[in-house]
DNA sequence: TATTTAATGTGAAAATATTAACAATGTTCA
DNA sequence: TGAACATTGTTAATATTTTCACATTAAATA
């Protein structure tokens, strides 16, 4: 399992997402045109992602939901589990803190900071915040591996630098600076201006 | 101009946001492999990209900031500019405004609707917030096009059902609820646990 | 001014990603 | 049971995206 297009990746985790609100619902199978349709994809590019993590079943009823679930779980997921802050506790940090809490058992955020004293060591969404002053010492008292920032976008490369220095893994970076880190930290940026302006663009070419 | 391939319309976004940064700070010029280095790609990739929108420069001292960034208002962008509205005055959709608030000439963020009636009819973050009710209504004065989707997951199908049926023509969907919209309403959707667990996955990898 | 350097623009090749086509095989129902 | 059907798994074809390679030419330098 050593080689999976990173497009699959990303739609492994929409597959799951997908897959517990069956399960919750109590459906214990899936067709791979239903799953295709509620991702706006085809059938066999579900397949063939499904192909690609090794699993297959050999009714004609559909995919396990469970089955499936756990097969995904073991690319996605480690066993230890990781954990993640958020760094900012604003708008933004609350919301991902509150829409993230609990959904998944094998990624945590465990900590938040704010430079702001009033949040300090205060809880925040149910996510204690510590004061930026502490954050190596936090990041590695609480082993957290990845970073998400939510800072105002003047400070994004100053918080960087502290959690690349903090020995983080992984950035997921929500201001609007782009950021540039060492080869051995995965990078991912996202931009809410860039999603709209996609929008944007469709919306006029349909006219 | 007709047929610009789905990532560059993503990249172009994303220069433009780092143009404006330049123009900001008084840099009149920029190198391929300057905007590369900021994106994490390649100068190739830059090159082809604006090349393929039609601009180019005779000057070997890199792409004129300003005539760049005018270049790219004329993909992205329409004369008149479009009204978008945030349904959910949460967290989320309070960050969203807050972020977006003035960035972009051409896109504004109009309204925003929330069902609690504590909210609505009040100023939040800059922009007047509507009882859901009046939904329909406002998003027709307003010559509303894009909704931005940020209500709990289980209001999001009908939120979308009452947006299409309003004659909205984008959906930005930050649920993670998947929706469904007929063919003529571009719709994006985003998962933050998505971003995350790709994240994750990417740690666990370099491991 | 002549030479070197460094940048852009782009056709063609390579790499990725998606889709078509279809064999294999459970499942359903007459 | 057996024919018709529906679904998966997968190879091959197609489409899209990225990169290579290099011609061209402005700018810098000797």
């Amino acid at each position: 399992m050593n080689k999976l297009p990173e497009k699959t990746i990303g739609r492994l985790s929409e597959y799951r997402r997908t897959l517990l609100i069956c399960l919750a619902k109590g459906k214990t199978h899936i067709f791979s045109h239903e799953l295709a349709n509620l991702h706006h994809i085809t059938a066999v590019q579900v397949r063939r992602d499904i192909m690609l993590i090794g699993y297959s079943t050999t009714l004609k009823k559909g995919y396990d939901v469970k089955a499936l679930i756990d097969v995904i779980a073991q690319i996605i997921d480690t066993d230890e589990g990781l954990n993640a802050a958020v760094i900012g506790a604003g708008n933004l940090g609350r919301a991902i803190i509150t829409y993230f809490n609990g959904k998944r058992t094998k990624l945590r955020i465990a900590a938040s900071f704010d430079v702001d004293t009033e949040k300090a060591n205060r809880v925040i969404a149910g996510v204690k915040c510590y004061p930026m002053t502490d954050l190596n010492k936090i990041v590695k008292e609480l082993n957290i591996r990845i970073g998400i920032i939510t800072v105002p976008p003047e400070d994004a490369v100053s918080v960087a630098e502290n959690l690349v220095n903090s020995g983080i893994k992984g950035i997921l970076n929500y201001t609007s600076t782009p950021l540039s880190v060492p080869q051995n930290v995965y990078l991912e940026e996202y931009d809410m201006i860039t999603s709209l302006e996609k929008v944007a663009y469709f919306v006029k070419q349909k006219k």
